[in-house]
This record gives C-alpha cells, structure tokens and sequence, in this order.
DNA sequence: CGGAATTTGATATGTTGGATAACAATTATC
DNA sequence: GATAATTGTTATCCAACATATCAAATTCCG
C-alpha cells in the first residue's frame, strides 16, 4: 500500500496551543456523527451490542450465551421437537446448530434421543439440571437484565420499544 | 457423540391424521416463542439483522456495506481525521479498519496521506468519487431505505424508536 | 413393491467480523 | 538523549455465519 501524497493536518497547522481548528472545532473533540445519528440500523447495532454486552454480564454466573439461553427456552416451551426444528426457528443453519448443541449436551443441559418414529431425526429434551439452569437465567435476566433497561427506559417506553422492534423483525 | 436412549416423537405417536400431540398443539405449527417473545435482546438482534439487510438490498448498485457506508459519512463530516481517530469512533478496532480502508482506498472512494505534523499518522480525506458515491448513497438510503422504516413504523414511531436506541447505545 | 427424491443430522470448508500481540517508525516525556 | 507512548500495520486467533456434500432414514410415486 503505498502512500504517495501528503498533507497538512488542519488541527496541528494552527498554532494555537488549544490546538484549534479554521473550522472552529477543537482538537480533542469528539467526532461529528453527522446524518450517522439518524440513521437507524447504526444506533440498533450500537444498542444490540450493549445490550448483549449487559445480558452477559448479567448471566455470567451461568455461563450461558443468548443464543444458549434462546435455545433452552425454546426446548423447556417446545418438548419433542427436532433439531431442524429448534434450529430454525431461531434463524440457526443447521451445520451450526451441531457444534452448539455438543456445547449444551457436554454440559448436561439438554439431551439429543433419537425419535422411534423418525429415526433421521433427534427429539431435543431438556435434562433436569438444563431446567435447574433455565430457571436461574430466566430469574438473573428478569431481575438483573430487564429490569435494567426497564429502569432506562421506563415500563410503557420499553414496551413500546420492543412492539416496534417485534414488527420490524416480522414485517421487513 | 454417541445417542444412547430413545423416545417417541409426541406428535407422530398420535394416531391421528391430523397429527395432533398431545398437548393439544398441532404437528406442523409454528413453535411456541414463550418468553422469547419478551426479551428484548432477541427482537433487537432479529430487527438488527433485518434493517441491515434492507440496507444491503437498497444500496445494492453502490456496492456499500452499513459499516462502509458509515465510514464515507464520517470521512465527510470530519476532514482532516486520522484511522485511529475514524475508527475508533465507530467502534472499529485499528487493526481491523486497515483492511477496511485498503478495500475503500482500492476503489478510489478515500485516500491516505501521511501528516506532514504527525508523520506517523495518516489523514483520511474522501476523494471526488468517494463524495459522488456516498451522495448516491445517501439518496438510496433516505428514498428507500429509511423511507421503508417510515412506512412501516410511521414517523413519530421512528423518531421515538431511534431515541431509545441511542439511549440504549449511549447509557447502558 | 421398489426405485427416485427428500429429509435429517453431520462433516468439511470458506468467509466475515471482531479481538490480541507484536513490530517499525515516529513522536512525546522527562 | 534515553525512555515511554502513539500510529499504522502484520500476523493470528476465535466466533458467527454460509455452502456443499454425505450417509441414513423416510417419503413419494409409478
């Protein structure tokens, strides 16, 4: 990559010790995000990334990812269901959906049993320890978790938050 | 990973040509989201992917991916910045923004050039094509794009959603 | 029935985004 | 002027995501 031309840098050219610049913004200052704020796909990664980042924090104890935690949900409201199944649902390809539940099963918290009437397939059950764990990540999200974004936002903003987001995620 | 035990398949156990398990629930429905449905993070990462991909389809002719696009917006609105300056504000580790710039610079939509106050650093200036691009983009992503949000949400929906994004993105 | 097509779980593999360590060149600090 | 810090870069590594392919089992259909 080579780099042929040069130039002056506007915030250093100035000699002033403040360091500012012709356009009147000062050096150190934090970056215009300019139409980057009202574009809305950049503040939903940036807040998806928080809030992933906080339903760690808040789960660590358990160990469990959201996806993890997504798929014990589904099998503890779903029982005798496949891994096709399960794994579409939750917009999972398939070859990545193996390795996740090696994860889960290795730990004891779900269990692939073969199905009497369809033997190709893989009826997912949840062990009692997956159920013991569910049930302390449901407590640790509700408590922890949402209750934190609750208190961000407030109950009827949080509400209305998700309603929206639920409809771009089925109507888009 | 060997599978040991085996259990019947409730919704093929029942004899029923409807297949109808159990539980009342029929065999080919959708399967039940539970407290899925509630978890903020599941609807912001699925609203999240969606949005992207529309973003992807309206400025398809442009060839610009969301953080691409993000990059000319910021190059515009901030002269005279450097990579570290750039990409640390979109959350873009240095290492990872020096491919991204290659992919940009081989295009012609930006170039480097080395500081002549700070001859370790590059400044980031957009060329004419780069402008003539992301003026394009621009256009694309307010007629379709956020158009198609708007539709979907109606205006003042919008605003408040994107409010709590960056309230999310900003506070948690 | 019986062969063809489909489905299921799995493997291999590739791509992309995101993270850390280390380095040379340059600048700042003391 | 020696030491420390910064900038861009390379080399890796890891996780998420995607595609092609496969054997086993089932379904479809003539």
């Amino acid at each position: 990559m080579p780099v042929s031309r040069t130039a002056a840098d506007p915030a250093r050219a100035s000699r002033s010790t403040r360091k500012e610049r012709a356009d009147g913004t000062t050096e150190g200052a934090a970056l215009q995000l300019g139409e980057l704020s009202e574009l809305l796909g950049y503040s939903l990664k940036r807040a998806q990334l928080k809030v992933f980042e906080d339903f760690l924090r808040c789960v660590a104890p358990l160990q469990l990812t959201p996806a993890q935690f997504s798929v014990l949900l589904l099998l503890d409201r779903n029982p005798g269901r496949n891994q096709t199944e399960i794994a579409s649902t939750l917009g999972i390809l398939r070859p990545n959906f193996v390795a996740m539940l090696d994860g889960l099963e290795s730990r004891d918290l779900c269990t692939r049993m073969r199905s009497t009437n369809d033997r190709r397939s893989h009826i997912l059950v949840l062990t009692d320890k997956g159920r013991a764990v569910l049930a302390r990540a449901k407590k640790l999200v509700a408590t922890k978790h949402e209750a934190r974004l609750n208190a961000l936002l407030g109950p009827a903003n949080r509400a209305a938050l998700l309603a929206m987001l639920a409809t771009i995620a089925r109507e888009l």
